[in-house]
DNA sequence: TATGAATGAGAGTTCATTCAT
DNA sequence: GATGAATGAACTCTCATTCAT
């Protein structure tokens, strides 16, 4: 991102931390937490024990450092979709979209991901799921806006609470992004926007 | 169930088994799976530990059992809701209604197929989540040929797959299951089916 | 001491506990609390690491076992030993006696004794030795108490402050039994306990 | 001490010896061995833990510096203490002001220094103590020829052998000086030397 | 047959020490 | 010469599992 005023310690250091999470969200994704050790992330990534010990305190903070870290790119990535756009359907086609696309490209860390949202975490350590809670319930919030301005607009039908509705827009993009996880190439996340956004909004917007 | 020709011996064993997997069903859905020791259960439960093992030949096996035969459960009485009545969105209503009831019945162990249908099961073993993925698969073709079914016989537009249509009617229902789990009186699971199925099928049932 | 009202069970788990508890006491005064580990102690009882920790929850808990339990031991042998004999010059005697013999039937308990009552014992975790030094100063009140009596009852002089002399006689008992300690065959601790005594007391005790 | 040759860069070094040594005094002290980390001395003395390691080859070598180097300066202070005056009784006055004088002036190093000399040391290496444990000797040698000069010159009765009196002296006073390091208010170091020595001395010294 | 004491592999973590820069 | 990042042996402690009683 900004310009290169990292010194080549700085910069030398970033990329061993960026190394060691690499391989920690992998072996954390296709293992889970306990399944993993800290020795075999060492190992894995190349360092000795110490050396990963100098970059996250203890196990924990290395897993909180790669949720949250990553929790902020989807947060923020996703919040700018739906700012995005002049028409309330173009703000969702645009998050159904950008989801994907993020998401696709961090296969891995979506495991843990959804883990922390929505499936039965057992807060490695409370409070961890919490930060992460709010940024979601915060995107959550916003589509509901989106909803309900559309609805005030008469753009869309008033068929379901708002709030509901983009819990719903959510969910069902996470069933095609679920659907794309484990059989990509069976099931391709849609090209289109609409291929989601219909199956909610078909009988939602009102036809002009 | 079966016929009656259980020994005194073998209802007294079966009792024994359902307490300890209770017991464990509780354990593990409030803590997680590698938050509880056998040893813990066994106290919970009153047994010896080695009495919980000649029962449940480790804790991965104590584990597996629970999920398979709850998931059978529910995938039995699930699919016994998508027979009945004789209109497609008849079935589906049941569908919705059903699945909300049986895991509104069982708080503690949704939390634990959740896990292993959608989220962070790691595959405790791989090959646990397998077969229960294909009785979830299972269900979710069932779904899929109602929708078909209602496409066919012009009840439903065709807005969307019928595999997709089945996986979105079954997300949205775990939507407001997740919603309810979190806070039970400010979210109540819908009486009415229809609140779920509306978003949904608003604009996919065709007008008569 | 009591009959012998314990199944074979507890006898069996007295003993092993017995036995860890001399093992550790031995490595502990010969190395010191850190440069034991509990394997090493495990070890050296023939025990698995496991059983010592069904045990002791910890390597403090069983260092504060042997440290309070050795030390009760002690304390009371020496409250008892003062409460004897009419005379104060006897009470005093009986100290020196007694202290030397339960001290020297203990040898490598007392390292670890002086180390919590005098020594730098930097408290392996604060209030241990609290619990001890207050034993401890039960003791020197109780000396004190005998010194102020002899000097109201004019049988000693009044050369020093009572709670000093009481003090300076558990002090010099120390030096003597250190002495043994270094050398046992070339410092005997005097049999007779008027060797420490007089030194105190030779201008103590008002001639009659 | 020795001529003035040494250069700036050799003045330097020894300034840095010297406050690494001070540091890590501090923190012996108050912490103990076990629980001061190189990299903290390095820390608080404001040097990298690889310069530390130019002055000291290891952990045990520091301390091994600061016991030997602080014991040199109490043994000599103390030895020169007992050759001035020309009365016994003087010398003795002598040492347990100057004893109480320049321990009172390092406070810090005291604890240590009774690890070593007397309790606790669990010999962070077997010899370090040999050696202070040898200069420790020399001065209740010495001091022991002063009561023994004492007896002959009829100066001081023969109320025990010189050499246990010597210890004892040296004993009444740790005591003190345990007393004024626990609560340096309630019970300060006496002024006057003969508070201790009287409770030794009173029946010691031959009245003229 | 049921029991639960005993086991020990393996987890997370620390810290004395080295050596390339 | 000074630095401090990197190392990995060793520590404390847990818990799934076994087996003699």
């Amino acid at each position: 991102m900004g310009g290169g005023k990292l010194s080549r310690r700085e910069r030398e250091k970033l990329r061993q931390r960026q190394d060691m999470l690499a391989v920690a969200i992998e072996l954390f994704s296709n293992n889970g937490y306990h399944n993993v050790s800290m020795h075999k992330i060492a190992q894995e990534a190349e360092f000795a024990i110490g050396t990963l010990y100098k970059f996250f305190k203890n196990k924990e903070d290395l897993y909180r450092s790669i949720i949250t870290e990553q929790a902020d790119i989807f947060h923020e990535t996703l919040t700018r979709a739906l700012e995005e756009g002049n028409e309330e359907i173009d703000k969702l086609r645009n998050y159904v979209q950008v989801k994907g696309a993020v998401f696709m490209d961090n296969v891995s860390v979506i495991r843990l991901y959804f883990a922390e949202t929505r499936g039965a975490s057992f807060n490695i350590k409370a409070g961890l799921t919490k930060e992460i809670r709010e940024d979601y319930e915060g995107i959550i919030q916003q589509l509901a806006q989106i909803f309900e301005a559309g609805i005030q607009k008469k753009r869309f039908q008033h068929i379901a609470d708002p709030y509901h509705l983009a819990l719903s827009l959510d969910s069902l993009s996470n069933t095609f992004l679920y659907l794309w996880l484990e059989a990509p190439k069976q099931h391709p996340y849609p090209d289109d926007p609409d291929t989601i956004l219909n199956i909610l909004c078909k009988g939602l917007v009102v036809e002009p």
